[in-house]
DNA sequence: CTAACGTTTACGCGGCGTCAGAGTTC
DNA sequence: AGAACTCTGACGCCGCGTAAACGTTA
């Protein structure tokens, strides 16, 4: 015996870890000293030490302690390649962090435009709401003409980022409540299903300030949409036509009554 | 009742989240449902698609459960100075990401110079682990001069990336026997000890091409990080000392028996 | 009656932190 | 004999996924 071996206390604060995390190392077979003594102690030597200071190396680079038993034990070129792969993947994670942190920044400059003091919490993340899902919707883009496009940008301009939250918060409820006449089985052009249909009439209003080819634009997306599979769509196709038939009919009946 | 209320399902779909989230949600108190059938059934009503709504942004911007709870029922101002805290730890987490992706590739840069097919992973890892302890030792730098520095980093390129590890791999080694010789309690001349501070020499002079001046800044670096509160010590201060007294012992011994 | 819903309860994950209770070493 | 270590075992964390066993609704 050339030299006296660790105990986990030591060997421990030497690599720069916890007693409780050897523990765990030994439990999973990750890291299992090198002798035991008869009182059951671990005892580590200094060898030990390497492959732990390779484990912490690996858990650092984000591998989990699974992948890292396989990757020790294994030939290099697993290493390299799963070093790759760890890299694409550090790399989504970066980018999508970069999305919140847009999203966070441009949250910012909204609030600061707006008198803070009295604001309501619920507002306010609607506000941002808007920003974050502003992405989920950039397949509609593709069927708007420039102009629409600037019209709607003058639109929301002018609107400016509370009513534009509000006005996000309307459809949200105007959708639920349509959902829940739908479950209930009601027709498009039942009496309870009416005052839901000029609500919703009144929000596009708003939103495409009359302009009817904003509307029929819009119209298209919804019904290519429907036509994708299921899993690739971004909403409920279902009740997006059930709101449209809906409306339908309760424009034809005040085109009548008229 | 003006309109029927939704059950889980219907409700989960409508705004994306699954069926085992609403109960969760509800069992943690984040969301209860607006009422309770006679059955038990958990009911919805559209206001609480808001609720959730504005969980689900919150969350997608990296908040906690718990604190969502709180930031919902808080007047607006701690939620903007929760985005702010919120857009710090973001940052912060980019930046962390962004080192470990540029250690990542530094070290598929190294690996593409090196023959690669027959190298074990251990050393594989340890030309990572070099790269990313290089910042750990940030605070060295400001003890080197100018010449000290071209010298240091010329001796890195001549020694090239697995040289450089094995001997990072041999400090390693030889600090884990130094601790269990200290533990044993054995003094700084022991000839136990001896051997191990011949080894040490030997790094050092391969490390600093017999470089004095070099060797003295080193020492002037442990010297003043064992003056600082144990907590921001990089590395095991009393260990240090220890071996640069065996080492000093060691050299004595040497000039002596000369 | 059946099929699609709903409920609660419980276990699992990853990577340990944090006890508790008992034994070991010095 | 007491302090400082060690052991095993168990529970907790977070945000649900997954499954079991059973009740409700259309």
């Amino acid at each position: 015996m050339q030299n006296r071996m660790l105990r986990v206390a030591e060997f421990a604060r030497l690599a720069g870890v916890t007693v409780r995390t050897l523990q765990y190392y030994d439990r999973i077979g990750l890291l299992k000293p090198s002798a035991t003594s008869e009182a059951g102690y671990r005892l580590y030597r200094a060898r030990d030490l390497l492959r732990l200071q390779q484990i912490v190396t690996l858990k650092h680079l984000g591998f989990p302690l699974k992948e890292i038993s396989t990757l020790l034990d294994s030939p290099g070129g697993d290493l390299q390649s799963s070093l790759r792969n760890q890299q694409r993947a550090i790399q989504t994670k970066i980018s999508q962090l970069h999305k919140i942190a847009d999203a966070l920044e441009q949250a910012g400059d909204k609030l600061a435009t707006v008198e803070a003091d009295d604001l309501d919490p619920g507002l306010l993340i609607e506000i941002i709401r808007s920003i974050t899902e502003a992405e989920k919707w950039r397949g509609v883009e593709d069927y708007y003409s420039p102009e629409q496009r600037s019209r709607l940008a003058e639109q929301r301009d002018a609107l400016g980022p509370q009513a534009l939250a509000q006005a996000q918060n309307d459809w949200s409820l105007l959708m639920a409540e349509f959902q829940s006449c739908r479950s209930a089985g009601l027709k498009v052009d039942d009496p309870g299903v009416r005052p839901l249909a000029e609500r919703m009439h009144k929000l596009i209003e708003a939103f495409t300030q009359g302009d009817a080819g904003i509307h029929a634009s819009l119209n298209n997306y919804y019904r290519d949409q429907a036509k994708r599979p299921a899993e690739e769509q971004p909403f409920d196709t279902e009740l997006s036509s059930y709101m449209q038939k809906a409306l339908q009919s309760w424009q034809q009946s005040t085109a009548d009554s008229n």
